[in-house]
DNA sequence: TTTTACTCTTGATAAAAATCAAGAAGTTAT
DNA sequence: ATAACTTCTTGATTTTTATCAAGAGTAAAA
């Protein structure tokens, strides 16, 4: 069982059989350190869960880039609204570092609500949880102050910090990395 | 035709005949000012479109209360952590105004689906839609100081600052409410 | 290896925003 | 109408965070 698979099988309820056939239309795909998945003004035609690596979600501003959010292993990569409403996107989707990926593209992906009769409700369930994601993140936004958005996200995610330039996770919980740095010493001390 | 039924029509490729079978599972309910439409640890158990009146969504914290969002006329009203997890909301939803709600249950909800096939597929579409709304959201809190944020909600929303208590406008925005308020004063110098 | 980029840290300073406090205006209730 | 609440504004001050600038450490490229 793949970690596709895995995953399929422990947030939805399908059957083994389901899970086999839905991961069939995913093929394993690469993307090399400072590749792009996505750049800012196309249109997204792909879904990928990811396998490996590290991927940055970023709109370039003219002041600033704005990481919007970094991904690891377990969570999917796309632009919603170009393979729900064929928007381009705003976004720039590109590798850390060398990545696995599990992709389908939207036109299987689009199909495979044809054989599998619960799917667009899974897809429903699936996109309401990471709904509910972007509420809590709105609301650390608004209620918390950088230390202790800090705190919280070195809580759950320690593991990047080791990973990542700083920087980018400074931009992602809305701070400077000159703030985040400063954050870090105070921690230790 | 109900503003429910032009909303559905508009932002959904549905017959005529669809939207009234929609529409028909809503029940006109009403709030009176300062009535909870949901409290927070409640599991909430419906869904509504809202035809008038304000209404606020806000997260009562130890030290403060944050405004998360202020619905008005043409917004759907829930938790949808509630209707789709049934998990218990951090959220309280209060009447600013006496407002006036086409409001299905939860259990009437789920089985739209089987009357309507493609049901499910628009659900998904309106709730991805709401996403990408959030992932703007979080773009926004991100990226501009309180003073653009205050310009670019000022743009979209003039109406709100007549009608709801500026204190929570300023929440909402991730400010305080003298902020917002000199923010205001040097937009008219 | 040497050079060239990055990345992170640190300090000094400036700007932005929060806090505290008081008072003015407007609402609501009695 | 008066009193009791709210809400908004304003000023003074403090805290938080950003900006600017320089240097140290690392990694990548020539």
């Amino acid at each position: 069982m793949t970690v596709l698979e895995q995953y399929i099988h422990s947030y939805f309820g399908v059957t083994l059989d389901d899970i086999s056939k839905i991961s069939s239309y995913f093929q394993l795909t690469t993307l090399n350190k400072g590749d792009y998945f996505l750049k800012a003004g196309q249109i997204c035609n792909k879904l990928s869960f990811h396998k490996s690596g590290l991927i940055r979600v970023y709109v370039a501003t003219e002041k600033k880039e704005v990481t919007q959010w970094i991904s690891t292993q377990g969570y999917f990569v796309t632009d919603l609204a170009g393979i729900m409403f064929n928007k381009p996107t705003k976004y720039n989707i590109q590798a850390l570092t060398d990545c696995e990926l599990y992709t389908i593209k939207t036109d299987d992906y689009n199909r495979i609500g044809n054989f599998i009769p619960k799917w667009h409700q899974l897809e429903k369930l699936f996109i309401a949880r990471c709904f509910t994601f972007l509420e809590d993140r709105i609301f650390m936004l608004l209620s918390m102050t950088a230390a202790e958005r800090y705190k919280l996200f070195f809580e759950n995610q320690k593991e990047l910090f080791n990973q990542v330039p700083l920087q980018y996770i400074a931009s992602m919980l809305g701070m400077t990395p000159e703030t985040l740095s400063r954050l870090r010493k105070k921690k230790l001390e």
